[in-house]
RNA sequence: UCCUCCUUAGCUCAGUUGGUUAGAGCACAUGACUGUUAAUCAUGGGGUCUUUGGUUCAAGUCCAAAAGGGGGAGCCA
């Protein structure tokens, strides 16, 4: 076979190598779907640089009947072939085959995906083989231009990218339950004298779990370097079964040094705006795609969110407004509760028909480390909501006076002895700062029109499910 | 974890008040068609009805439990 050059598919389906129409080419990829005659056959290929496939044009005649059986759906070929302009409709450019190589067969009695009507819970049984299809290929590479796009974009606000660790001591984020991390022998446990578990013998010689934050670690960098974010994968051993949880999940966490509150809100609505516009101009064909196949409305959404100001409201005003609301909620409202679905999803999706960030709530339903304002009631909280899928983000301005800090750790049960170094930044040029987390795959649910966390990780990690 | 629904061919589903050989579309095989667009048309093969136990002359169908999955709730991002 005559060793040409590969050209990826979307820089023939874009026009980019059109300088090669009339010469021999190769691509490479996979098989969609074929179909034709006893005299020609048509190949769909794809390779994943984009979501339409190739026309490979097979004239049967020059080809060996036992090649062209072996070529089913999901076989991997690499393909020589003369560059035209379609003779049919629905592609501009094709490939008049003139050698195929079959890299990798793809047994029809056993490969389970086919040219039709999977769904995605029978998808997501097969995560391993998913991105092979339009949807997972449209969701991962939108995936893929969030993440970089989340990176330009505190790039190009100088930023700094700031790796928080994985593994962690403390426990008091109390943001969640953790999953323990040990070398300890579990069929061998070692114990003290007072009958408890020794960890002193363990790895780190204490006890240590998985990240449920980076913030704590993050504030330590935005006392420092000025303003830096995280990004990196996030763990909750909750026994959380909605379409809306993981038990690993990716977050973004920004901390800004001299940033109040209002400057906090700012930046969370510049950033969402930025990476919902980020796919709107990068992603249209994967986007169009998803909103054919999933939801009609995707990319109107979409624009509305990125050309209307979201809705900035207290908490009080929030209750407010649901004490007066024409509907009854399973959960009476009252001041000082927190907020249930029902309640997010009236003022999102009925009241305001649009996101909302509400701030200033009671300071006994929010984390220690928010600060506290000056009616000793609230603290400077806030949590963006978003239509469908609830909160996006939530954040605060934190607490830079040691003597309120370690007052409201007390009130919660945290041993401020065992946070000395997240309390030395108070001690030490303490400043006002703010942060706030987004929830990488929840924000993708929204950008994708996907409705199940689960179908916009490659491999979703839930309670009873690690597997792949 | 709680509530609720679902599990029948490789996939998506139908299956009547419990009744004799469990159906369809797609996929697959064979054939037809000189360029198809998830091609079309014809013919054909393909099922321990999730598992276990129970009720009954008789269970895909009724009851119970388990497993897996969906939706809602809580926890949160």
């Amino acid at each position: 076979m005559k060793d040409i050059k590969r050209i990826e598919i979307i820089d023939l389906l874009k026009g980019n190598r059109n300088e090669e129409i009339g010469k021999e080419i190769c691509v490479k990829g996979w098989v969609r779907t074929k179909r034709g005659n006893k005299n020609i056959a048509f190949i769909a290929l794809n390779d994943g640089t984009i979501i339409h496939n190739i026309q490979i044009v097979v004239e049967l005649a020059s080809f060996d009947e036992e090649i062209m059986r072996r070529i089913t759906t999901g076989a991997c070929l690499r393909v020589n072939g003369k560059l035209v302009e379609s003779v049919g409709q629905g592609q501009n450019v094709e490939v008049q085959a003139t050698e195929i190589e079959i890299y990798g067969e793809a047994d029809v009695d056993t490969y389970p995906l086919q040219k039709k009507g999977h769904t995605l819970e029978f998808l997501r049984e097969i995560a391993h083989l998913r991105p092979r299809t339009n949807t997972f290929g449209a969701v991962f590479r939108i995936r893929h231009a969030m993440a970089y796009a989340i990176h330009k974009f505190y790039n190009d606000r100088r930023f700094f990218y700031w790796h928080s660790p994985i593994i962690t001591a403390s426990d008091a984020e109390g943001a969640g339950e953790m999953f323990q991390v040990t070398t300890l022998d579990l069929n061998n446990i070692p114990k003290t004298p007072e009958g408890k578990v020794d960890y002193s013998q363990d790895f780190y010689s204490r006890q240590t779990s998985l990240t449920v934050s980076g913030q704590l670690e993050g504030e330590l960098g935005a006392l420092s370097l000025g303003k830096i974010y995280t990004f990196g994968p996030t763990f909750r051993a909750e026994n959380s079964n909605t379409p809306r949880h993981l038990s690993e999940f990716w977050m973004i966490e920004p901390e800004m040094a001299f940033y109040e509150l209002e400057d906090n809100m700012n930046l969370a609505e510049d950033f969402i705006k930025y990476l919902v516009n980020y796919a709107l101009e990068n992603c249209k064909d994967d986007l169009e795609f998803l909103q054919n196949m999933y939801d009609k409305e995707l990319i109107s959404r979409l624009e509305f969110v990125v050309n209307n100001d979201f809705v900035r409201l207290k908490y009080t005003q929030a209750i407010e407004i649901l004490e007066k609301a024409d509907q009854k909620f399973e959960f009476p409202i009252a001041w000082g509760v927190d907020l249930q679905s029902e309640h997010e999803r009236y003022l999102v999706e009925k009241h305001f028909k649009k996101p909302v960030i509400l701030v200033d709530y009671p300071k006994e339903i929010k984390a220690f480390y928010m600060k506290q304002n000056d009616d000793g009631k609230t603290v400077r909280a806030m949590d963006v909501l978003f239509p469908k899928i609830g909160e996006i983000i939530g954040g605060s301005q934190r607490e830079e006076n040691i003597e309120k800090l370690v007052s409201r750790m007390k009130d919660v049960g945290i041993e401020p002895d065992e946070m000395k170094w997240y309390l030395d930044t108070r001690r030490f040029g303490s400043a006002p700062h703010s942060g706030f987390g987004l929830g990488f795959e929840r924000l993708l649910l929204f950008v994708t029109g996907m409705v199940n966390i689960r179908d916009v990780i490659p491999f979703p990690r839930t309670p009873h499910n690690a597997e792949f």
